[in-house]
DNA sequence: CTCGAAATTGGCAAAATTCACTGCAATAGG
DNA sequence: CCTATTGCAGTGAATTTTGCCAATTTCGAG
């Protein structure tokens, strides 16, 4: 599957997407052109989906974050792709995922302050007409924020 | 604060942390030297933290995500000292959130599948015996991750 | 409100570095 | 001994980075 060079090299382009072959080629301790290879690879197979920056959401003055599980009001078709199309259209919305429990969806929605954050959930949310129910989990502070997948090694 | 050209350029760069100067430059409407000038200003101030590889996580044979809310034994220092340590060195634990509600942290947790993810949950985070209790929510389907930060415009 | 000086900013061009990418001989591993 | 992969060298291009001048905006004095 995945050699170990390769593993390092994911390794080190979670922390550093900008690192070029010959600084992978150092860190790595494997010659430029294998290392360009195996990055080519990488990203042709999929392994590497794209590159980001990773912005600071403070200096945006983006203060406040909150999970919110979500319930519809049922499971229609119709219900769940106009759920669907809000989350993906709405920024403020940066993860969603359809979970086990008691409720359908999870969130996660910043917000410039916890008030911005209730009314994007009150105004914009159970607008929709779709949605039951909603508990939110306000963030008091991020421990660990999204860290590196983890590359078995 | 920032003008239009840097909100455009750090929208830019969230979808694609490797456009290039020239790249940014077509993209923005503006000639590359301001271009390079405010990457590098917005590098410079904290606005970019840092550029990452966006890894495909089944690739990585990583199916499983889990939602796991925690709550102490105590609140002293050294439980949450010892609760923080391990989050951090765990890479499995992708996020992690102190939360208002009736837990106090909320880890985002990856693994192969969910065996592996209740075993982490067991055999590593209870543990520390700083965990008093926790609430597993597993992830059905991500329908939306890692959205870019909103820029507002 | 007008005018003009000062400061900021954009655009162009050039320089220098670095980078991606490609053959090929040497090498290692099975 | 054969196959796969490495390391090296080279090449051409793309990229970053800088300096300079023109354009534009800002702002205060009149």
């Amino acid at each position: 599957m995945l050699d170990k060079y390769e593993r390092l090299i994911l390794k080190v382009l979670q922390k550093d997407g900008r690192a070029s072959t010959q600084e992978l080629s150092d860190a790595v301790d494997l010659s430029p052109s294998p290392v360009w290879r195996r990055v080519k690879r990488l990203e042709d197979d999929g392994y590497i989906q794209r590159y980001a920056a990773i912005v600071d959401s403070k200096k945006l003055g983006l203060g406040a974050f909150g999970y919110v599980q979500v319930s519809l009001v049922d499971h229609s078709e119709n219900s769940i792709t106009i759920f669907k199309h809000f989350v993906h259209k709405s920024e403020q919305v940066l993860e969603c995922a359809s979970i086990t429990g008691d409720f359908d969806f999870l969130l996660k929605i910043v917000a410039t302050d916890p008030e911005a954050l209730e009314e994007f959930i009150m105004k914009h949310m159970l607008r929709l007409g779709v949605v039951r129910n909603t508990t939110t989990t306000f963030v008091l502070r991020r421990i660990k924020s999204s860290g590196a997948l983890p590359v078995d090694m």
